[in-house]
DNA sequence: TACTGCATAAGACTATAGTCTGAGGTTACT
DNA sequence: AGTAACCTCAGACTATAGTCTTATGCAGTA
């Protein structure tokens, strides 16, 4: 079966590693590039089947671990590998906390990077050998902000529907693009606003762009 | 005459370390201090004659010279003199472009932050002595982002206008909040929208969090 | 003086947003 | 089988947003 993967760096170089990574794996791979958290949610809508996502955590685009947190909110099943200079174990716990199936540091090696995409294809996690990660605790969420509580409590389509939203969309766009009628768009956004504690759009847009700013750590 | 100063900076101690210096040469000022840039828009809202306004460069709450630059569109009389904790040229050298009355780098010692705040009350800017900086040219902006660029078209009153939506107010709030009719918020809404380039309140949100991220170099 | 930019405003109108009610369907779990 | 959570949708309605037109007043400036 042929792997779908879509690699979300903003480095052309490393971008270009990646890639050759998973050619050794999986040479008839379709690998799709982007370089920005928009363009990966783009390809995300468009796409079925993903079999993994490399994500970088520091894009120019907009930081941080928001990607992690709404991509795992609207594409459950979707595997995604965090990609990130750091090695921090702060970093990568969270990584864990949010949902990803792996992580990757960029100091590592072609041949552990292969190892890494290998286990998640084989629907398993990868994660670095780091000090200082098990005294993790499963148990309960580490630096966890509010907006990122009051989120997570979202269900996948609402999620969707949200980060249409933060992009400007309008109503009648977002139900073009997620082939539903507007009516259940306005019915998943009043959902959304009593959840969120919030009552307009606007305010949405701004929760969305706190939620990027406070998760971010890189 | 009893001057009025805002602090805005959210390391309390510094906060404290400014007043001194403030009280030191108007006893009877009046100071307030917040520590965001949401608090700071607030004030500057409720109180005319504002004779000096203290900004950080690095607060939690939206780092940047998007409050420098937001201010001087919305209050061009009111002196505001940055505040930072880096020296670096490139900084200062904005800050000048973007309006700025004086800059004071925290290493500075108490003497000098007198000198300075002293300076800029008698009307007159202050700069520090940092090299590099005289091959400055007051020709053209450094560093201007596109939304920057297309943002410092807007007049006074727009500029107000404008940050008030990013604060997710309605058009109620909004003329409420700067007494003027409904009416009018929505004549200069039409006019900041098509000086922006774009057609809605949600993405004004996104252009003024883009602003503050592109401004941020701290 | 005439012109320009700016701020103010009302009125009429169209478009979007958002709420509420009620309803049908799926999936998963008890 | 029942129940709970989720996704879907329509219709009716109210509220907000946004455009366009027209108009007044003010300040600066050629």
């Amino acid at each position: 079966m042929v792997k779908k993967v879509v690699i979300a760096d903003d480095h052309p170089l490393f971008r270009a590693a990646l890639k050759q990574a998973i050619r050794k794996i999986s040479t008839n791979a379709k690998i799709m590039e982007v370089s920005s958290l928009g363009e990966a949610s783009d390809i995300l809508a468009g796409e079925d089947n993903i079999n993994l996502l490399l994500l970088d955590i520091h894009m120019s685009d907009s930081d941080g671990f928001a990607g992690l947190i709404m991509y795992k909110q609207a594409y459950p099943l979707t595997p995604i590998v965090i990609v990130s200079a750091s090695e921090e174990p702060e970093i990568i716990r969270n990584a864990i906390e949010f949902g990803a199936s792996g992580f990757i540091p960029k100091s590592a090696d072609l041949s552990v990077i292969r190892e890494a995409i290998n286990t998640v294809f084989e629907g398993q996690s990868w994660w670095p050998e780091v000090d200082g990660l098990s005294k993790l605790g499963r148990n309960g969420r580490i630096g966890f902000s509010e907006s990122s509580k009051l989120f997570s409590t979202l269900t996948p389509t609402q999620s969707k529907v949200f980060m249409a939203i933060a992009e400007g969309l309008l109503n009648k766009q977002i139900a073009f693009k997620m082939d539903i009628s507007e009516s259940t768009i306005k019915t998943h956004i009043t959902a959304i606003f009593k959840k969120l504690n919030i009552s307009s759009r606007t305010q949405a847009v701004i929760f969305a762009k706190d939620l990027e700013k406070n998760t971010k750590q890189d």
